[in-house]
DNA sequence: ATTATCTATAGATCTATAGATAATGC
DNA sequence: ATTATCTATAGATCTATAGATAATGC
């Protein structure tokens, strides 16, 4: 997580800034806590990132990125559509599960504060428009055959996001209501993608 | 949305609250803010609700009452399983449609503030347990009697809430991949209903 | 000399309350 | 008399910066 267990201040501080922003939001996470939870005062803070908006852009940018960029990667092995779609979900979910605040995270800012998350996005995804007409074409040629049903890309990318993401963000209710520690959370999480895959397999079939 | 066009200043309070609060969130939401919006000075805010905190519960309460109970009136008109499934995905979005913000708040306070919610939710639905297993009953018989696979009622009803939820959590990110206008969005999400319900029917059959 | 760290503080909020005054209902 | 509304302010943040001191690299 860290870049290679780097123990100098300035890291101790991107690290706590990382786990208090993703666990409260940019608005409840003060400079103060952050500086307390790294061990320094927080002037220091100031001293490295400047402001407080450029310590969230500095830890968040890679982050955005990580998921930006397992979405676009699109595999060109010689598989099937649909084992190429299984793989595909199954290591978006995958970096959900080592990033479960994420969602959370992502969906705060785009609603409190959508410039900062568009900025990130052109400069971490310049190619997102050919990635995305590349798999539409894909999509078009596999429905031509007839080996899946007529559907937009758009909508498929939209069912397949909405599966996968809605369980991080729904995994307090789920602790609440069903009584789960953390490791009863994983559990159901680890079902819940082998469904996710069934429910989008049996989408696209014909 | 208000209570029978009453303009005293309380509701005018109240409405600015909702407003902001859908908006922005509890914790960048400020009561000068509010009093701003609704025409008064900021003391009132607290003249009529004591603390930010109880405004925000007097204002939610109800709308929370309003979606917990949607999800939970289930017809008992002789209609066949797949029918009440569609009408039921179709008035949860339908809610949705009205009070596209919901998601974002009921997400957000979750996070940063379990409590409140959960708190909501005994005195929202206590029954909330029996309802659930009412459902799962019938939806035993169905899978029973072949007209649909095996899946667990939980299973079905994240299914069915991941598909609902999702767009409008997504929505200003469509606007700004898209460059959609408010109508533009509009659309889009109403055909987005009609293709939740061919995926979860699809995800039904045997 | 330069970089890292600290103390102290200015200036801007924000919530909640006290206490004064205006409006309303008997 | 009671209720609604206002002004003013205490007290608690919080961000950002200035300026002092300690640690480090030539």
């Amino acid at each position: 997580m860290e870049k290679q267990d780097d123990d100098s201040m300035e890291q101790k501080i991107r690290d706590a800034a990382e786990r208090l922003f993703l666990n409260k939001g940019f608005a409840l996470t003060s400079t103060t806590e952050i500086a307390k939870a790294a061990g320094c005062n927080q002037a220091l803070v100031h001293y490295y990132f400047r402001t407080k908006d450029r310590l969230f852009e500095a830890v968040f940018a890679e982050k955005v990125k990580l998921f930006v960029e397992e979405i676009l990667n699109i595999s060109s092995e010689p598989i099937t559509f649909k084992e190429k779609v299984r793989r595909k979900i199954v290591s978006h979910y995958d970096l959900l599960l080592e990033n479960p605040q994420m969602p959370f995270l992502i969906i705060n800012e785009l609603i409190t504060n959508p410039e900062r998350l568009n900025a990130m996005k052109t400069i971490v995804a310049p190619n997102i428009g050919m990635v995305f007409a590349q798999f539409e074409r894909e999509l078009k040629e596999e429905i031509r055959k007839g080996t899946i049903r007529p559907m937009s890309a758009f909508d498929f990318v939209v069912t397949m996001l909405s599966l996968n993401i809605m369980p991080f963000l729904g995994i307090p209710i789920m602790k609440s209501a069903l009584h789960l520690d953390d490791a009863g959370v994983r559990d159901l999480l680890l079902k819940r993608r082998e469904e996710n895959i069934e429910i989008v397999l049996r989408n696209l079939g014909p």
